[in-house]
DNA sequence: CTGAAAGCGCTTACAG
DNA sequence: CTGAAAGCGCTTACAG
């Protein structure tokens, strides 16, 4: 269906050759503007604008080694709240002049995890990317050093690492809960209990630690229950254990399952939050159209992917910075403010009808 | 943070050099393996593998320009079903052997919408994309000359556009609607109503067409009721409506508007299904923590996008054989089967407790 | 079947 | 401040 040739895009020749200049002086008012004289500088940028030129991102690339290019690592997209990241991520790389690269890390846990992982980031690194937002729930210690060998800036988004030295944003997940049970337990709650996932994610272990610690603090007993994410199946599982008995308080890990613990509550006409409170995290749409409303930490997950963004594009401008002091070999004077390479985002609480 | 020098990635010449032969050798084994003589090639990826070699995508890029990379341009992933679209695309794009840019759309709809259309593809191409996969709500027909200017293949991805010259994948949204309608003007219901978006979004304008076909064909009359989808907007809207009267049946294009809809309708004591049965369009998770759960129309998203990048990826495969021809300046034999260029993917019916 | 060489569209020291 | 020229890492006709 392209029989039809159409017009090519304009090359940076074109625009040179309009502007009765050489290649060297276009691309000088791309990329250091501040070394072309105004006037011819001016007259280019009309030129440029006039015929919708584009710099050709491969040649861009391969010439200078700097796409303009980011790489965003993630498990599937559908999975809790990697959407609402990547849409931050993706403004503030607009708004900082990046395009975005996706890679949809889904592969299968089978038993060559870590060599699946190398070649990934083999991948990655030979599309051209000038840095990697990498966002994956379960870090293995293996991967630390796949990381810390990428030739590239790496950013860990929302996910846990062992490894304080890579740069991470990220909430606190540990505090968010302990907070969370120690204001249940100063209203005067005992009995409160955790929910979490069969299926194994780092942030959902810091939410059941800082939990424990909480309730270990007051003295009282702790409880993590185990469930799957997947609503036909831990329905029947809160099924079973509400039969049997509820706690004051029920703090769940994931917003979607709060509800479903919910509904399965009231099936048993187990009054919320009489009877027994029930508090979710994430606060998703979901907590909102539950009945009743349900609590939830709200994780901002649009903020984490906009921070992820920026702290990446501080860590590439930095390293551009280095790599012309390296190339001139001398010491670099008044170093630059410290970036600080691993960030919290604030969470925030909103009380809905599911607790009194 | 990157004063230690990492090892940089092997190039085609290390592969070259380790094997004995020259670069443009290895380049075939790459590109058109049948080209090379097996003991050589077999030795070669051999040593391909051992090197964990990938070709350079921005110099692959430029020498071929074709650089297994597609475009998708998406409004925010957080939009009703973008997410599981992009899921499915990338499923495919893997199986394929393609890499993904992502383009967020997210231009907040001022007076310059076409200019900035124009832009945004001037972008896209620029990237150096063999093709696009379009996801766009509502689609100008302004757009239309900018999409088929393109200089390479678009496929639009659910998303509704005049003009059946380009590729298109989606879901025939009218039809699913009309035999939704005349499934339950069949079990005896007279009194149907349709909840729409205020937003003009076109595949619910496609949905409330066949819903109205229905209802006139069988002398019902149609009431279309249009709302925010934002929750706590359309809540209150809810109310008013329903304090005043009910349907026998409502069919909601969005399954989390649905769920609204039927927490209202139940604060109102309205009961569902007995007096009232809702329908909703998507079969989201939110259609299984509903209370009633809610029947839905499912619209398979994983499956259009696997569909969009499969036709993508034909029609990309197609465009090359044709170039081939084109240079050779003689007449295609045996013309290729004919690419169906505009495909629809099946929906079905999920019934729950919301209908009877 | 394989190698030498041109070229893809840019960027960037190097001269001037 | 500007231009001529080399080079980024590949692919692909063209010879052999």
């Amino acid at each position: 269906m392209k029989g039809d040739k159409r017009t090519s895009p304009n090359k940076i020749y074109d625009v040179a050759g309009a502007a009765g200049v050489s290649l060297a002086t276009v691309s000088r008012v791309l990329n250091h503007p501040e070394k072309v004289k105004p006037a011819t500088r001016e007259k280019i940028e009309k030129i440029i604008k006039e015929l919708g030129y584009k710099p050709n991102l491969n040649a861009k690339g391969l010439a200078s080694s700097k796409s303009t290019t980011v790489a965003i690592v993630v498990p599937e997209l559908t999975r809790s709240s990697i959407a609402g990241m990547v849409d931050g991520i993706a403004a503030t790389a607009k708004r900082r002049g990046y395009l975005l690269r996706l890679f949809v890390n889904n592969t299968s846990n089978d038993e060559d995890a870590v060599a699946n992982e190398r070649e990934l980031w083999r991948t990655v690194i030979s599309s051209g990317v000038d840095g990697i937002l990498y966002i994956n729930d379960e870090i293995d210690d293996d991967y630390l050093e796949i990381i810390k060998d990428s030739s590239v800036s790496v950013v860990l988004t929302n996910s846990v690492c062992s490894d304080a030295e890579i740069p991470s944003v990220a909430i606190d997940y540990k505090k968010a809960a302990y907070e969370m049970t120690k204001e249940m337990i100063s209203r005067g709650n005992k009995k409160i209990w955790i929910i979490s996932t069969v299926k194994k994610y780092a942030v959902n272990d810091l939410k059941v630690k800082g939990y424990e610690e909480a309730m270990e603090e007051a003295g009282l007993e702790a409880r993590v229950i185990n469930v799957s994410g997947k609503t036909y199946l831990n329905e029947k599982a809160y099924h079973e254990i509400l039969l049997e008995d509820h706690p004051d308080v029920a703090i769940v890990v994931r917003d979607s399952m709060a509800v479903s613990f919910i509904n399965v509550a009231r099936e048993l006409q187990i009054s919320i939050p009489d009877e027994m409170q029930v508090i979710g995290f994430q606060n998703t749409k979901y907590a909102e159209l539950s009945r009743p409303t349900l609590t939830c930490i709200n994780t901002p997950i649009y903020e984490i992917g906009e921070a992820a963004m920026d702290l990446l594009t501080d860590l590439m401008h930095e390293a551009e910075y280095e790599d012309e002091y390296y190339y001139l070999d001398q010491p670099k004077e008044e170093p630059r403010e410290e970036i600080k390479i691993n960030k919290n985002v604030d969470y925030s609480i909103v009380w809905r009808q599911s607790t009194k």
